[in-house]
RNA sequence: CGGGAAGUGGCGCAGCGGUAGCGUACCUGCUUUGGGAGCAGGGGGUCGGGAGUUCAAAUCUCCCCUUCCCGACCA
């Protein structure tokens, strides 16, 4: 039984200065965290009680899988990340350390070099597999802005565990076998959440989702169907492709003189205006216009390149988009510098003429989706103040390839189902992710199959962040007065609030009803402060959260206590005597 | 790394050249007990750090550090 009395906790009447989202607010006002440093915390008992039960939850469903849990250190040294790579890779996010003896060491940002080489230690046969070995462990990644309390720390707890199978169909039976229990996590944490596609990036490997919480205080923008069940981050959205149109339809290309029409909005103004390149039918908008893009791309070996990206004029590049697509390179703006050394790119008005990599310009070209057969653009004709219209791909100009970088709009249509796309945010709670053999090849994860060959085995890896799941079940729910916990999660089942004189024969009851309640198998946290008023009590009540909040108060003398949803605010009086019976069924 | 704000008792803030304050929290006593009670007394702060200006610096100047927010970044 928690016992306000002597419980470890202290609550603030007012939100701390340094806490802005309302999950970090309320934790560190109702004592169930404090902050340690920039992105680290401390837990105090209350909480401490929460991230346990929803380790626990996590936990169970993994065991329900048969996912094995192991535990690896914090502390690691160097050589296996630097022979993945990520040693450079990870960049400043990495904390680095020496030890005396002057070696490098680091602490973990994940662990799937550790994984692989524990399974490479001890296994070495197809016998041995599938696997799956989980942990949950702290990370560190030294993020350049830690915020929101919990939900992007420094220091953070995380569930990562790691598939080990022979071929595909096995790793991907693994995949299936997280989803479903990261679904059934999910749901018993009280978490909405969606499942959306997500890039596989730099990781490599094939298929890769987020599960994500839908927040508007999460760092993700996602897409969700407005219809069907077709959701994705934005990074991942694949366009809608329209039908191609038949070339014949097309009116010839012809280039115009277009003096002063450096933006695609004094382009269309100007088309519009003028009766000899006035539309017949309609007015011109951006979107008939081709905008193109130039970008540096800066490789791994450090190598550049220019690369022409090409999308309706009426969307800009999404950078994240399209970092996503060409990564692990880095994107780098195209300078004048870069213009003055490439005589063939006319800067503002750039058009197909000059792109690819068999064109003048000799860059590489890659356009939109939506580009496709038949459609016809007015677009940059390489000249200063001329741009071309119905310029036709498939007849006038092709590109080196599609790109899906260009910017995703609410409204644009599902490439399910057509229906339009609704845009939000989210928090990403989970990730679970076909890893492929790229850890295999790199440290030589490799099995005997039934022939006696050497194979490289597959590998999967699934996270759940476990203090980012705290933060986020705080952050979805809770109200202006307080926490509101879901019950498995919750730090007890009832809370017994004691008011009345301490003379007064509340106190002993409520001491019964607690134990009564606690014999029952509720957990119980019992407000037995004396001398405390009873506005205090309730206030706590509420910014404690506990679902469910018994009052023995001024109706005891009638027999009766009073029973409040914290969730809806209802309250009802109940006789002292029925109490336990009527708690313990509550759902 | 860019832009903004801010560092003064545990927490929230005021003070902006002249004895370091208020609210809250904490301690003691009395009263009070259904939505953050009242009275009285009390403990607790090198005013982020350093240098400077001045008879005198929390306050002015310079440098540094730290924190928060927005952006960039974020397997």
């Amino acid at each position: 039984m928690l016992r306000l009395s002597s419980l470890f906790v202290r609550t603030l009447r007012e939100d701390p200065a340094d806490a802005e989202v309302a999950s970090h607010r309320l934790l560190v006002r109702g004592g169930y965290i404090r902050r340690a440093a920039p992105g680290c915390f401390t837990w105090l008992p209350l909480g401490w009680i929460v991230y346990r039960n929803v380790e626990r939850i996590i936990r169970e469903e993994m065991d329900r899988e048969g996912f094995q849990e192991v535990h690896f250190p914090a502390l690691l040294p160097r050589e296996p990340y630097e022979i993945t790579g990520r040693w450079t890779d990870y960049g400043d996010n990495l904390f680095r350390l020496k030890d005396r003896r002057d070696i490098d060491m680091l602490l973990a940002p994940t662990h799937e070099e550790m994984f692989t080489l524990l399974v490479k230690d001890l296994y070495s046969s197809y016998k041995d597999l599938p696997l799956v070995i989980y942990q949950i462990q702290n990370k560190f990644r030294d993020e350049a802005r830690p915020r929101a309390g919990l939900l992007r720390g420094r220091e953070f707890s995380m569930k990562d565990s790691y598939s080990f199978d022979l071929d595909d169909a096995g790793l991907q039976n693994s995949y299936d076998k997280h989803r479903a229990a990261y679904q059934r996590t999910f749901e018993r944490l009280g978490m909405p959440y969606v499942i959306v596609s997500a890039m596989s990036g730099a990781m490599g490997g094939s298929a890769s989702e987020e599960f994500l919480a839908p927040l508007a205080v999460g760092e993700d923008t996602y897409v969700r169907c407005s219809t069907c069940d077709y959701a994705a981050n934005t990074e991942a959205v694949q366009v809608a492709v329209p039908d191609a149109i038949p070339l014949a339809d097309a009116p010839q290309a012809r280039v115009h003189a277009t003096p002063n029409t450096p933006t695609i909005q004094t382009l269309v103004d100007l088309m519009n205006a003028r009766d000899d390149l006035r539309r017949p039918d309609r007015e011109w908008t951006a979107a008939d216009t081709l905008k193109n893009l130039i970008v540096k791309l800066k490789h791994p070996d450090g190598t550049h390149s220019a690369l022409a990206i090409g999308v309706p004029g009426d969307r800009e590049v999404d950078m994240k988009r399209l970092e996503a697509q060409v990564s692990p390179a880095e994107i780098e703006p195209f300078t004048e510098e870069d213009f003055a050394k490439n005589p063939h790119l006319v800067k503002g008005y750039i058009g197909p003429g000059s792109l690819g990599e068999n064109k003048s310009a000799g860059i590489r070209f890659v356009v939109d989706p939506r580009i496709v057969d038949g459609t016809r653009w007015i677009t940059g004709a390489n000249e200063l103040g001329r741009h071309v219209v119905d310029l036709t791909y498939g007849r006038d100009f092709t590109a080196d390839g599609v790109i899906e970088a260009a910017e995703v709009h609410g409204g644009d249509p599902c490439p399910k189902c057509g229906s339009p796309l609704e845009i939000a945010r989210g928090i990403e709670i989970g990730h679970i992710f076909q890893l492929g053999r790229k850890y295999a090849e790199a440290l030589g994860l490799t099995v005997l199959d039934q022939n006696g060959k050497t194979r490289v085995v597959t590998m999967g890896s699934y996270g759940i962040g476990v203090s980012r799941a705290v933060g986020a079940i705080a952050e979805l729910n809770c109200d202006d007065r307080g926490l509101v916990w879901p019950r498995e999660v919750a730090p007890a089942d009832v809370h017994i609030v004691a008011t009345g004189k301490p003379s007064d024969p509340q106190l002993p009851a409520a001491e019964q009803l607690a134990i009564a309640c606690e014999t029952a198998g509720l957990r119980v946290l019992l407000d037995d402060r004396v001398g405390v008023s009873p506005g205090i009590k309730f206030n706590d009540a509420d910014l404690f959260g506990v679902p469910t909040i018994v009052v023995v108060g001024r109706g005891l003398a009638d027999g009766m206590v009073e029973l409040k949803d914290r969730r809806t605010g209802d309250r009802r009086d109940v006789p002292l005597a029925d109490a336990v019976a009527i708690l313990t069924a509550l759902p």
